[in-house]
DNA sequence: ACCTGAACACCGTTCAAGT
DNA sequence: ACCTGAACACCGTTCAAGT
């Protein structure tokens, strides 16, 4: 019942306080500058430490990228919640949080996003990445059988959605846009696939 | 007057033969596993004499990168030639030969693209950069005249339909979407596309 | 002008050994 | 079960010295 945890000898916490110190690291440096021994020094372990919960540093990176999927679901079904009803708006709330969230975090979702998780891979971060994508497919979905959007695979007319959005945030982290037209450009781009996707 | 060149003493061609090796390097196993030392080696240099003509590792990833730029406009611009005068057709020809470049070069779309080259950097690599975004902006501009397309700024329209390629991109990268559906894909993003930015 | 060889500080990974 | 310390093979970068 040591619950004040001066440091329960074993460090106790190991594997979160490595990603913890992972997150900010990413961001400070992108994973090329990530150094596992630095991790285990500013958490105050030995080099070796974090080889109990982590096999090796692409694992430690994949539970950064697995988390960042998760951070990015719940965010982007908050956006959906509080973007409405109406396939418009909420495409619009959706496609903010989305650039938002990426704009903030450049390096995690360069993580996330570089072609290093295809075959086999870790599917569990696979997994986490499909369910990031359910809220767009939902509002997809809602928005056909609310004769907003045009019939057909729901889930290739959001991929064309959520491929807009994604571009979008390799331009802005880019530097080929700024950030005073960015928001400007998800609005046209929002409303260019509105269009685009409305029944005819 | 040497002109067969067994090796001009000092190699010679140091700097493109590193690029060449660097090239291999990347699709093989992507920046992040990309040694100098061992392009050294493949080159049959000492270690320090890439330095000469890349101060650092980075030095060598941005040409990496710029050459890339350069590939693809010239993939583009063959593309956009190719694609006929309507702006439907030529929009789907720079899709298509936009998504086989990056689906074919995934690491090194991924080093171009990756948001390491924003602020001052290399503005070499910042001008590529936009020449190759170029046959895309003739595209809309042209579109445009003809009528095919809504007024407004044709940067920010090419922008929404560059994002939309970059993003299939990313998808297709990442196992989201199979071979086999990419191409169904491609075209109808650029179906929605070219309705979205219909005039009306 | 271009390259080499030795050196430095760092890294990821492994493995016996400690608690 | 979890962590340490020493060791190994590698890396990027620097710098005197060679041609």
């Amino acid at each position: 019942m040591t619950t004040s945890a001066a440091r329960p000898y074993h460090h106790g916490n190991l594997r979160e306080a490595l990603l913890a110190a992972g997150e900010r690291a990413l961001e400070a440096g992108g994973a090329q500058n990530l150094s596992l021994r630095e991790l285990a020094r500013d958490v105050g372990v030995s080099h070796a430490a974090p080889r109990r919960h982590f096999a090796d540093k692409q694992a430690l990176l994949d539970a950064l990228a697995q988390a960042g999927y998760e951070q990015l679901e719940a965010t982007l079904t908050a956006a959906a919640a509080a973007g409405g009803a109406d396939f418009d708006g909420r495409l619009l709330a959706l496609a903010r949080a989305y650039v938002s969230f990426a704009t903030e975090r450049p390096a995690l979702v360069d993580l996330m996003f570089a072609s290093k998780h295809q075959a086999g891979a870790a599917s569990e971060l696979a997994q986490a990445g499909e369910r990031s994508f359910a809220p767009a497919l939902a509002a997809v979905a809602d928005g056909q059988a609310a004769g907003a959007v045009v019939g057909g695979d729901p889930e290739r007319l959001a991929k064309v959605a959520f491929a807009v959005l994604q571009g979008l945030v390799v331009l802005a982290n880019n530097g080929l846009v700024d950030d005073a037209s960015l928001d400007e450009l998800v609005a046209e781009a929002v409303q260019r696939l509105v269009l685009g996707l409305r029944p005819r």
